[in-house]
DNA sequence: TTCTGTAGTCATGTTTTTTTGACTAATTGA
DNA sequence: TCAATTAGTCAAAAAAACATGACTACAGAA
């Protein structure tokens, strides 16, 4: 049934968009991770044990593709990477917040 | 990096849970559709010209799993089954309804 | 009793996602 | 200068998700 007319198809429905950007095996606990503080790529390696670098880097790499994560170089030494909740991240996670509580009052 | 250990490994996180219940090529489109009213198995699949019987039947039992949908047999004539969102459902609906604003405004 | 519509299941094949392991390249500390 | 740490990339393999087509089973109409 499939055709080629459904490649690329942009969401219609941005809370779908939102749904997409977030799904995957690792996605939804890095943007939990991200809520807490600032994530680096390898702390995040150890943090999710059972991942692999090539899986991190390319969540990541959507999260920030999706603005809900910002990468900053920091002019610090050791000279690293940081990834930070976005303001649109922030704001997610507000109604995330909100979510957890009507999940987990009715059950 | 994988062990056997991270099997089944039931959700900590609810909200994860709910990401993952709702994760998959036609789960979000089915939980739309099903907000503006009952759902019968051949219309959907009308409605999705480009998924299947097997796809779409895997989507709603998992979004009955998941509590989001209720499914009715209804003693009318013609006999036939009816999914609707459930009291959950329609909570969570609620929030993407908010959801939906935040993601129009701020871009 | 045969045909149509309802709501599926099952085995198989294809496609997409995820994992593995080897490799790169810049920065820093000793 | 050597080794470690940081943050990745790449090609290939393995696993998971999705699609296809054949089939089932019941209800109702002609």
């Amino acid at each position: 049934m499939t055709t080629e007319s459904n490649m690329n198809m942009p969401e219609s429905c941005p809370v779908e968009g939102l749904l997409k950007s977030l799904s995957g095996k690792w996605k939804p606990q890095i943007f939990r991770f991200a809520s807490v503080g600032p994530l680096r790529f390898n702390a995040l390696l150890r943090q999710l044990p059972q991942s692999n670098k090539q899986s991190i880097a390319l969540a990541l790499r959507e999260l920030e593709e999706a603005q809900l994560l910002v990468k900053t170089i920091v002019q610090e030494k050791p000279l690293h990477i940081e990834y930070n909740l976005s303001e649109r991240g922030r704001a997610m996670l507000g109604v995330f917040e909100q979510l957890e509580g009507m999940l987990l009052e009715n059950n």
